[in-house]
RNA sequence: GGAGAGGUAGCGAAGUGGCUAAACGCGGCUGACUGUAAAUCAGCUCUCUACGAGUUCGGCAGUUCGAAUCUGCCCCUCUCCA
């Protein structure tokens, strides 16, 4: 029997919000979480160390950038993922749908599969739903996703019909070719913008008794009321004693109204390349630290933040590391805006014990200037 | 003192009669970034009372319809020889 289950610890009085125990096969992940996104087996510039330093519970890595290298034959016998990247954390693994999706120049979708061509050398790939499972199954990562169609904004009522109807197909092909016992798979919820689609992909996942459900086509060029109406019809029907999963999301205030619609798992790529592009989030706003005005500013970047950047250097090092191209600027901007989302996951989770969650959203939005976007 | 090379926008560096307000790189400024083809990408970077105008290519004076580009003188820098 599997060891992989999700305990709703408690439901916030006003909201849909949930605070939760996910037991990954023995290790417990608290949520709402965040995981930190790293694709290549590595969330880009940080060590195994300094993921546990700024407290990240579970990480994403990626099936497609795995397979092509360094091949998920040699990851598996590297002893899979945990060892050869010697992260013992829990580690869930996109399915390459998404890949598909943002490689789509040259993509076709079949029954079958989708073959498309390689972003290193253009070759054609083929990528199948049993294929898919097969490469996760060798990384052996401790949440599996199931291979979908993540299909662009706006896309029309007839495609967005045949396209979720596939994936539910591919869910289930998926489903039946997964034999690992110490790997969870979940099914991915699709369905564009419309309501019906968004509640009938998620009856049939749930009827298929996945051990947890994504909630994926979102972020994809769409407005923010938009999206969390996606969300909201998604989870309507998905079953309360399994974790959801938005994936892809990572802005502040898209966090924030996902856990008030009751999701449980987000991952995003944001924190971290915003930070390699110099952006910083900060209890004062959105900061780019390459501005000229920070290179004599010595104070933190964050004086509200425990990270190990705002613990122990100054916007001007921080600066003149980004200006000079130094590697720790990279992994110290890294780490800041990682631990700055993981810090909100840990005040919405508190939140949600004490039923205050939307009081705690309202202070977030307020306290921290961002945009519209949420960052 | 002699011989040679050279002085181009913040820096480096193309250009050697008109298509040049002047390539390109760096630097600087602005913006983008949401299941990572991203330490990336896009725009701006002489001045102004800006869909037009005004000053530029060490300085001054010329040649020419027209010069950063040709001529003369001057100033300055570098290398080599004394």
């Amino acid at each position: 029997m599997k060891d992989f289950k999700y305990e709703l610890l408690h439901r916030d009085a006003n909201s849909n919000a949930r605070l939760g125990k996910l037991n990954v096969f023995g290790k417990i992940v608290d949520t709402p979480v965040f995981m930190p996104v790293g694709t290549l087996a590595s969330v880009k510039f940080l060590s195994s160390d300094d993921l546990k330093n700024i407290k990240a519970a579970i990480i994403l890595s990626n099936t497609y950038h795995l397979w092509l290298r360094p091949g998920d034959e040699i990851v598996k016998k590297a002893g899979g993922l945990h060892a050869f990247m010697n992260y013992d954390g829990p580690i869930l693994t996109d399915s390459g749908g998404f890949q598909v999706f943002s490689l789509a120049d040259s993509r076709k979708i079949k029954e079958e599969g989708v073959t498309f061509k390689s972003h290193l050398d253009g070759s054609t790939l083929f990528l199948s739903p049993e294929k898919s499972i097969e490469i996760q199954m060798n990384l052996h990562s401790d949440i599996a996703m199931s291979f979908d169609e993540c299909i662009p904004y706006p896309s029309t009522y007839e495609y967005t019909k045949n396209s979720t109807e596939r994936t539910l197909r591919w869910a289930k092909r998926g489903k039946d070719v997964h034999t690992l016992n110490d790997q969870a798979l979940f099914g991915i919820v699709q369905g564009g913008e419309y309501q019906d689609l968004r509640e009938y992909c998620a009856k049939e996942l749930a009827a298929m008794d996945f051990d947890g459900y994504s909630i994926g086509g979102t972020s994809v060029g769409e407005d923010k009321p938009t999206m969390y109406k996606m969300v909201e019809d998604a989870i309507r029907y998905l079953p309360q004693d399994k974790p959801r999963y938005l994936m892809g999301v990572g802005a502040v205030n898209d966090l924030l109204n996902g856990i008030e619609r009751g999701v449980d798992m987000f991952d995003c790529v944001l924190p971290t390349r915003i930070a390699r592009h110099g952006t910083l989030m900060t209890s004062e706003g959105r900061i780019n630290i390459k501005k000229m005005i920070y290179a004599q500013d010595f104070t933190p970047v964050d004086k509200e933040c425990d990270c190990e950047c705002c613990r122990n250097y100054t916007k001007a090092y921080i600066n003149h590391l980004f200006r000079t191209k130094e590697g720790l600027g990279m992994r110290l901007m890294s780490i800041h805006n990682l631990r700055f989302l993981i810090r909100i996951m840990e005040g919405a989770r508190e939140a949600i014990k004490n039923d205050r969650f939307l009081e705690y959203k309202e202070m977030i939005l307020k306290k921290y200037p961002f945009d519209e976007r949420g960052f």
